[in-house]
DNA sequence: ACCGATTTGAAACATTCGTTCCAAATCGGT
DNA sequence: ACCGATTTGGAACGAATGTTTCAAATCGGT
């Protein structure tokens, strides 16, 4: 029996000792340390040493480095991507909607010192082309958020303030498309005002 | 006296053994290894499999994996990267210019059956943040581009192919990450009809 | 044909890698 | 207070990492 089921299943059996770690605070703590420095950078040592627990512990509750990184990029999809699809979905004003989103990253990458970049679209660039499972994940996440892009996009060209010339498909994959070279422009130390070109231009291109 | 110093000079001395190999046509090869894998996936063991060569030569030729890492980066630079600033340089139609270089970004991916994206791009999202001298590389190769591209789109201005309504550096740096952009969504997998949607949209917005 | 310079091959280097092992510690249930 | 279950600490594992070493091989110049 391995740990996620003995902790979601009720306790029938004689208990043990108490983790002495909340797993889900953990688990962030590795989404920035693979978040930083990619899959391969980061040593079991390093994961160690920034999660602040045992060797034992670590592969006992992740059973091994894979495993927690995949565990991460779910942890991160569940927070950050999560959070872009509820905005998109309650904002009304779509073009405001775009408009936040395109800008939160500005502000992410103006807040991130690390210059850590967006960690699906770093696990994208290291590892989607050699490992299909975390490829799957990644292709998963962003179709997601490229359908809640698209879902908006066609509210505002409804609304006549997005551009009918290209299809809601299309100007989603563009939009997409721009966030992910905002990530890597953002990733390779550029200036807000590069960021903020590039924003303005895409938002051009979406008015009708 | 290092391996390159040794090779340019006149030999006035006695003369070695001679290399069995071609330097420029394995940094060829090196440039293929880490354009695939990335630096921390490519191991050194990878290297003298993919070079076909001894680890002494290599060693002995290239120092160490971080200088074979940034000869190959280089190498790449000055094949590839001089390429797309000479086709800007010679192609006297503006618009037609900046399209192709969007539409081979395309070609190149499709052709590209391993998925490996820009070279550049990979480095700069694996190594930027955390290795100065490898960044400022990147940097300076992706400051040259965007000024041929920045100069190209000025003409285009000029002539009135493009919008004025906004400067000619900010659409620069748009059109370098929309190339950014397409090379992530080409190795995360994305299909030929999401690329030339993005490729399609950007070119939309740089038409008055 | 010999010499000095350099490359080559193969083994070996120390270190780090990810992972496992096991005794000691600590928990809940009886 | 004891038992069974589980976590913890720390040492240890074999394999792989990047790199070095050194004798043998091979070159050009004399």
């Amino acid at each position: 029996m391995d740990v996620q089921t003995a902790n979601h299943k009720l306790q029938t059996t004689k208990m043990a000792r108490k983790k002495e770690f909340d797993e889900d605070q953990l688990l962030d703590k590795a989404v920035a340390l693979f978040w930083d420095k990619g899959y391969h950078a980061t040593s079991a040592q390093d994961l160690v040493d920034g999660l602040g627990i045992n060797r034992s512990s670590l592969y006992n509750t992740y059973t091994d480095k894979r495993t927690l990184f995949t565990k991460s990029l779910r942890q991160y999809q569940a927070k950050n991507t999560n959070a872009v699809l509820s905005m998109l979905k309650n904002i009304v004003d779509a073009r405001e909607a775009i408009s936040q989103i395109l800008h939160g990253v500005i502000k992410e990458s103006e807040e991130d010192t690390l210059a850590k970049g967006c960690f699906m679209v770093n696990t994208a660039v290291e590892l989607s082309s050699h490992d299909k499972e975390i490829g799957a994940l990644v292709t998963e996440n962003n179709q997601s958020v490229e359908d809640a892009f698209a879902r908006t996009i066609e509210k505002g060209q409804a609304h006549g303030q997005f551009t009918k010339a290209k299809d809601a498909r299309a100007l989603a994959h563009f939009v997409f498309s721009t966030i992910s070279g905002l990530r890597v422009s953002a990733r390779a130390g550029a200036d807000k005002q590069t960021l903020e070109d590039i924003v303005q231009v895409a938002l051009l291109v979406l008015n009708a």
